[in-house]
DNA sequence: CACCAGGCAAGTA
DNA sequence: TACTTGCATGGT
């Protein structure tokens, strides 16, 4: 019987040989993945490419000109991405943070510990769990498992099961978070293209379940 | 036409 | 603690 570390791993090279790496997260700079993980909320990443080139073509993705740019401005640049209204208002919040604590240098993250920088992200208004360590793991590679919808499906389509189906059910962010850290090494490059692998694997073929047959992770 | 997408916060019970 | 709702564009 293979424990569930030895599963976890096989799943992770078996999605990784078969569908190759996915090159997360596009982006040019710390900046523009910090900006797309709130654009992206509960939107299509290709509605949030158009915003990220507006923002681009005008040269807004610097932490100053997103400080002192007009509120109106920005809100129909960012219109593509939908909920634009909340999410100027969570960018503000967020680069107010970036430009007046830490004097808008992505640089001086990299000097605060993981979890108390997590505890900053999270207690600005916009900014929960998901999109904190999307930040951590993508913009800042720190080793923190990003969890959301799509882990979850993966975690309650697959079968044999991985973990309780009860524990998965409710907000159970950190459970689910817990579980893939505990089971899995602490690496930065297994936690960036695990998570960007289930999210394709979902798009690709667990919209098929509980019969799909191109799934090569079927019963490991 | 309906439904969903790489969430979050605020309100209600 | 556990549900429910608003937020909005664009693709299928």
């Amino acid at each position: 019987m293979k424990s569930t570390k030895d599963r976890l791993l096989e799943i992770f090279y078996t999605l990784l040989q078969s569908f190759g790496k996915r090159y997360w997260w596009p982006g040019e700079s710390a900046l523009e993945i910090i900006v797309g993980a709130v654009l992206t909320q509960n939107t299509a990443w290709k509605n949030v490419e158009k915003a990220i080139n507006n923002l681009k073509r005008e040269h807004l993705l610097t932490v100053e000109a997103l400080y002192h740019i007009d509120t109106e401005r920005l809100s129909n640049l960012i219109m593509p991405s939908g909920f634009f209204n909340i999410k100027t208002r969570r960018l503000k919040n967020l680069i107010k943070v970036l430009y007046e604590i830490y004097d808008a240098s992505i640089e001086n993250l990299e000097k605060i510990e993981t979890y108390e920088l997590r505890k900053t992200l999270i207690d600005i208004n916009g900014i929960g769990k998901e999109t904190a360590d999307s930040i951590l793991l993508y913009a800042l590679n720190r080793p923190v498992f990003v969890v959301d919808a799509y882990t979850k499906r993966f975690l309650k389509n697959h079968t044999p099961p991985l973990i309780e189906e009860i524990d998965i059910k409710k907000d159970s962010y950190d459970t689910i978070q817990r579980f893939f850290m505990e089971h899995l090494p602490q690496d930065v490059y297994i936690y960036n293209e695990y998570h960007a692998l289930i999210v394709y694997l979902c798009q690709k073929c667990c919209k098929k379940i509980p019969e799909c047959e191109i799934c090569p992770i079927k019963g490991i």
